[in-house]
DNA sequence: TCACAGTGACTTTTT
DNA sequence: GTCACTGTGA
């Protein structure tokens, strides 16, 4: 179709975000208000009706999965799109240190570590620190980074307290340098520090991204938008989109200031505000408004909804969770009948533990399903161990990987042993750090290969023997990998050479899984070498036969995702930095199929299903327990993104008991359930007593009340009730309210006296009067 | 250095 | 109820 008709498809306000230009442009787009679309489309517009080079724009999403999304969608409106880089802030940042790894100072080939190698990586830095702390440290350094805030910087003390918080984080740095790798946090904050030393690096990005966007802009953290900032030259145009009432990820540093104080950072912004829904019915829009109202801090705006009034949702209360699973997958069966694919529902949740249930109980109905975003792929042991040779074989620098696969299977190694290698290499970097020859760290760096040799006469007869073993089984299967880079060597950049335009050699379009051949070695037969060569394949077989596992099968699984990188170090880097930053098991093409899909409230941004059923509404799973205040908010708003995920029907469940810990707890409904009115939604099975004590104090027009304890006491202590006090004498209730979550009752006395009381707390002196 | 058994902690949410 | 960590004995 051509690009006229996609324009004329736009709504006002959407082809005035796609046509503006000239000054700094922000989207407040509301949910399904199209904001992807608009983002797509403009891309198109630049590239054919401003003859803009594909290669200029730069467009920054959160999520793989948005990412690919866009690029898709991008591409149908305009082939030349796929020139354009379509990236995670993630993804960015490793291309961005990977042509800057000198001035970053790590390795070229360096992995991502992720939290529980940054906890490892702490506990080998500060041995005296115990697991539990080194994750809260580990956590509160991953924060520090969000906020771009170095060991060094002033403001540290503003984010952790703790005094001695700048020295760990300091250690935990040089420990991490020594690897040469990187973790998440410094794929944002290193490209932002680099950017703001470096001038000429600086110039080189404003000639090489003309266009900036940003998608899901409310959930970027500072490292994030300072990344952004310091991508703008002069003349870069750049555009946002985002939504206030979407923002949930606070708890990872994301910052809602970035977007409400966007004009202040970009002086002159244009604000076009988007807020036709076109996902949801109406019916569905208003439970969604009914809850988001009532945040407090929010921009505000409402939804007009262009769908029609459609179904209403239904709220079901049932027993317990395996009477939920039971009705979620009776609903979906029925539905299946009728002629409804499986792929129309998704199944929500608040936490991953929660899709266990479900996924038994569907394997056994033969409900076909898909788990999004469950990281339990990659946490496996088995995965975990063929990965860590691989960050190995990659980076022998990497501690946290040798660690791992040294003495793994079993051949006397232990951490001793361990330490006096470990102890070599770091004695030998601050050698070479001393005499300053830092500049030639990378090409034939010092590495645990070598100190492994040199360490050798230092070892028990035993450990010399193994760790002989060990290093010579690395180097013949590294040797295995670079044999092939001979003959493989032209194969990364072949599928683009002959379309690109312009040469730009900085590997942005280099994108092993669209560039393998079809006769060039694949990775995969590596991995199996590997696996089998390593012994890792034989002590997870034995560990199959002892526990029933599916050890080996997921090693297979994880060589099928490796089968279409090259078999090159190029290759292996794209395939690591790849798992790394998506962590999510991508299903072969020819296996997708027709499914159901259970996923995290979280991981649902940015999505849409017909057909939607939100679980476990429960007070303590969702919102979770001891929410402050402002994390309630945040709550409120993941609930707010939940509703607005589905087009056609919505369904609500809450459970009476629940298992935790391994033991039935009653559980009450969420207060979220509370806000919405009940005209809005049909309410199937038993209510609980306090969500009927509730509705009834509603109806009696205590509309402020917002907690099911306290509206038990609004029963009784309702408007124009006679009242006794003892300092006091008699009276009439004025008014009954929650104040701050406090039930709170005025009164007015036959003295003419009006006091306010918390009557939960005044049962000795105030009472009721009998009529 | 390793295997096993007992204990305790535990569940957010993700790139 | 499950998983991971710790300490003990071989």
């Amino acid at each position: 179709m051509e690009l006229e008709n996609y324009l004329s498809v736009l709504n006002s306000q959407q082809l005035e975000a796609v046509k503006h230009e000239g000054s700094p442009l922000l989207i407040l787009a509301g949910a399904g208000s199209g904001k992807t679309r608009v983002i797509t489309t403009k891309i198109a517009y630049l590239i054919s009706k401003k003859n803009i080079d594909p290669y200029r724009i730069l467009a920054l999403t959160f999520t793989k999965k948005a990412a690919n999304e866009m690029a898709e969608r991008a591409r149908d409106l305009e082939p030349l799109a796929v020139k354009t880089p379509i990236r995670t802030f993630h993804s960015f940042g490793a291309w961005f240190l990977r042509n800057h790894y000198e001035e970053a100072q790590i390795d070229k080939n360096f992995t991502v570590y992720d939290d529980d190698d940054m906890v490892t990586l702490l506990t080998k830095a500060i041995p005296s620190m115990a697991k539990k702390q080194a994750s809260l440290i580990a956590h509160q350094i991953s924060l520090c980074k969000d906020y771009c805030l170095t060991p060094e910087s002033p403001d540290l003390v503003k984010l952790v307290s703790d005094p001695d918080f700048p020295n760990l984080y300091k250690a935990y740095q040089k420990r991490l340098r020594e690897t040469g790798n990187v973790d998440f946090g410094d794929l944002i904050m290193l490209p932002v520090l680099i950017l703001q030393k470096n001038e000429d690096v600086r110039h080189h990005m404003y000639n090489r991204f003309h266009v900036i966007m940003v998608d899901e802009y409310q959930d970027s953290n500072v490292a994030q938008f300072q990344l952004v900032q310091q991508l703008c030259g002069p003349d870069t145009y750049v555009g946002v989109v985002g939504d206030d009432d979407q923002s949930i990820y606070k708890f990872r540093g994301a910052e809602v200031q970035n977007i409400l104080t966007f004009q202040d950072h970009f002086p002159g912004t244009k604000i076009i505000k988007l807020e036709s829904n076109y996902r949801s019915t109406s019916q569905i829009l208003k439970i969604a408004d009914d809850v988001v109202s009532h945040n407090k801090s929010r921009l505000g705006k409402t939804l007009v909804a262009e769908r029609g009034n459609g179904k209403r949702a239904k709220l079901v209360f049932l027993p317990n969770q395996d009477d939920e699973t039971d009705f979620c997958a009776e609903l979906i069966e029925q539905s299946h009948k009728k002629g409804c694919p499986y792929s129309d529902w998704a199944i929500l949740y608040r936490t991953n533990a929660q899709s266990l249930g479900f996924e038994t109980d569907f394997l056994h109905r033969k409900i076909p399903y898909t788990v999004v975003g469950s990281l339990k792929f990659y946490q496996r042991e088995e995965i975990k161990d063929a990965l860590a040779w691989l960050s190995f074989i990659a980076n022998p620098r990497d501690e946290i990987a040798f660690r791992r696969i040294i003495n793994k299977p079993a051949r006397g190694i232990g951490g001793v042993t361990q330490d006096k290698i470990v102890a070599v290499l770091r004695k030998k970097l601050l050698i070479e750090e001393a005499s300053a020859e830092s500049e030639t760290t990378n090409a034939n760096a010092y590495n645990l290969i070598d100190s492994c040799y040199d360490a050798l006469n230092t070892l028990s007869k035993r450990a010399n023997k193994s760790v002989l073993f060990f290093v010579e089984l690395v180097t013949n299967l590294a040797k295995n990998l670079d044999e092939n880079l001979a003959s493989a060597k032209n194969v990364p950049n072949a599928a683009f050479a002959k379309t690109a335009g312009e040469t730009l050699f900085d590997g942005m379009d280099l994108n092993a899984s669209q560039a393998v051949g079809n006769d060039g070695e694949k990775l995969s037969g590596f991995i199996e070498t590997l696996v089998e060569k390593s012994g890792l394949g034989e002590y997870h077989a034995s560990q199959d036969e002892i526990s029933g596992t599916q050890r080996v099968g997921n090693l297979q699984e994880l060589c099928n995702a490796a089968s279409l990188y090259p078999c090159n170090r190029d290759g292996l880097i794209s395939f690591l930095e790849h798992i790394e930053l998506d962590r999510t098991l991508e299903l072969d093409d020819d296996e997708v199929y027709d499914a159901v899909t259970l996923i995290t409230l979280h991981n649902t941004k940015g999505l849409e299903f017909p057909r939607v059923i939100i679980t476990g509404m429960e007070k303590g799973i969702f919102p979770r327990k001891d929410k402050t205040e402002d994390e309630l908010e945040e709550e409120r708003r993941l609930c707010y993104v939940g509703i607005t995920r589905a087009r056609d029907e919505l369904y609500l469940t809450c459970c009476d008991k629940r298992r935790m810990y391994g033991r039935t707890e009653s559980m009450e409904p969420s207060p979220f359930l509370l806000e919405i009115a009940p005209e809005s939604i049909d309410v199937i099975g038993n209510q609980p007593n306090s969500f009927k004590r509730y509705r009834k104090a509603l109806a009696n027009n205590n509309t402020q009340i917002l907690n099911s304890q306290n509206a038990e006491l609004a029963e009784k202590w309702h408007k124009s009730v006679r009242v006794y006090h003892d300092d006091y004498g008699y009276g009439a209730i004025l008014n009954a309210k929650e104040t701050e979550g406090e039930f709170v009752i005025t009164v007015q006395f036959e003295t003419g006296a009006v006091k306010h009381f918390m009557p939960e707390y005044q049962a000795h002196s105030l009472m009721i009067c009998k009529e």
